[in-house]
DNA sequence: CCGAAAATAT
DNA sequence: CATATTTTCG
């Protein structure tokens, strides 16, 4: 019976998240340079070239199939389209200009979130260790460190979670227990049920028995974690907080930027800041002033138009 | 290399 | 002060 249960999250899945506009409002590259060039698409801010930081991470094709008998890894995109004017075969070169500088924080953002999830998911827990995680996910720049970071609280998430999920946990509401300001990054990510109180298949040593992959084609983020990104989403993530639609005539939660009141620890940041909220904290590096436009929208409906989208130029 | 805890940064 | 992410230790 189970399985069904299985099979059902998994069809809600889709509509449990990726879903709309409203939750993608960041601003992701979808036209490369050399592509925007090539349409002669005018970039915004032309003679404002946001010269926002663009640390060179390295940048690594990820080979492996790490999955043995894996269905065909998720449609993740390597998030690399960069290689358009490195291709040369030079040495390998292997020159990854970035290796021993002190990236920034990395920023744990719903997309990225989802991605980590998606790959555990498809691992397995027991598989699901940071390497592997971390190759799966194919993020460019991104650290095993970093997963096994994310991963150590992810974990304390799910065990958190299972210890409050008394009522049956079954339909009802699945995940609702704590709406703390911290979880709203796990909310955003639909947290296969499999984790919780469940330990390993017994009779299994490799990933799940069926792991059809879920249909996130939706996926359009060409994932680079560079400065740039981090900053923006940083701001916005900031300035996120407060919606007003509250699902309006939906029923179904999206669970992400709706939670209506925010906990003690909210506000406890705001009481030690000023209430006239100012607290602007542009990285050291480059005060740049970035040309975010996320409106709330306030009022009717929402509405969701951003475009900011920039070169990433760097190459 | 993994996992947890301590240390730091925001 | 609390939380997120990094760095250190086992």
């Amino acid at each position: 019976m189970r399985e069904e249960e299985e099979t059902e999250w998994f069809a809600r899945w889709e509509e449990h998240l990726p879903s709309p506009e409203e939750l993608t409002p960041l601003s992701q590259t979808l036209i490369t340079p050399a592509l925007a060039i090539a349409f002669d698409i005018p970039i915004p801010a032309d003679g404002n070239p946001s010269p926002i930081l663009s640390p060179h991470f390295l940048h690594r094709p990820l080979p492996p199939p790490a999955s043995p008998h894996l269905p065909p890894p998720p449609d993740f995109e390597t998030s690399d389209l960069n290689s358009a004017s490195a291709a040369s075969g030079s040495g390998g070169g292997g020159d990854e200009p970035a290796r021993t500088l002190k990236r920034p924080r990395l920023v744990w953002t719903p997309q990225l979130h989802k991605r980590f999830v998606d790959a555990v998911a498809h691992l397995g827990i027991k598989n699901a260790v940071p390497k592997t995680i971390m190759q799966l996910m194919s993020v460019d720049g991104l650290t095993r460190e970093n997963v096994a970071s994310h991963l150590q609280k992810y974990r304390l998430y799910l065990k958190r979670m299972q210890g409050l999920s008394t009522s049956g946990g079954g339909g009802g509401g699945p995940i609702s227990a704590s709406d703390a300001a911290t979880d709203q990054l796990f909310a955003s990510a639909p947290v296969p049920h499999h984790f919780l109180s469940r330990r390993p298949v017994a009779g299994l040593g490799g990933p799940d028995p069926f792991l059809p992959y879920m249909p996130v084609t939706a996926l359009q983020h060409h994932q680079q974690i560079t400065a740039a990104m981090q900053q923006q989403q940083h701001y916005h993530q900031r300035h996120l907080g407060h919606f007003g639609s509250p699902t309006g005539g939906g029923g179904f939660d999206h669970g992400f930027l709706n939670r209506p009141a925010v906990s003690q620890s909210g506000m406890h940041q705001m009481l030690g800041a000023a209430p006239g909220m100012g607290l602007m904290q542009l990285t050291p590096s480059s005060a740049a002033s970035f040309v975010d436009d996320l409106e709330p929208a306030r009022g009717g409906s929402g509405e969701r138009k951003v475009l900011t989208l920039f070169p990433t130029g760097e190459d």
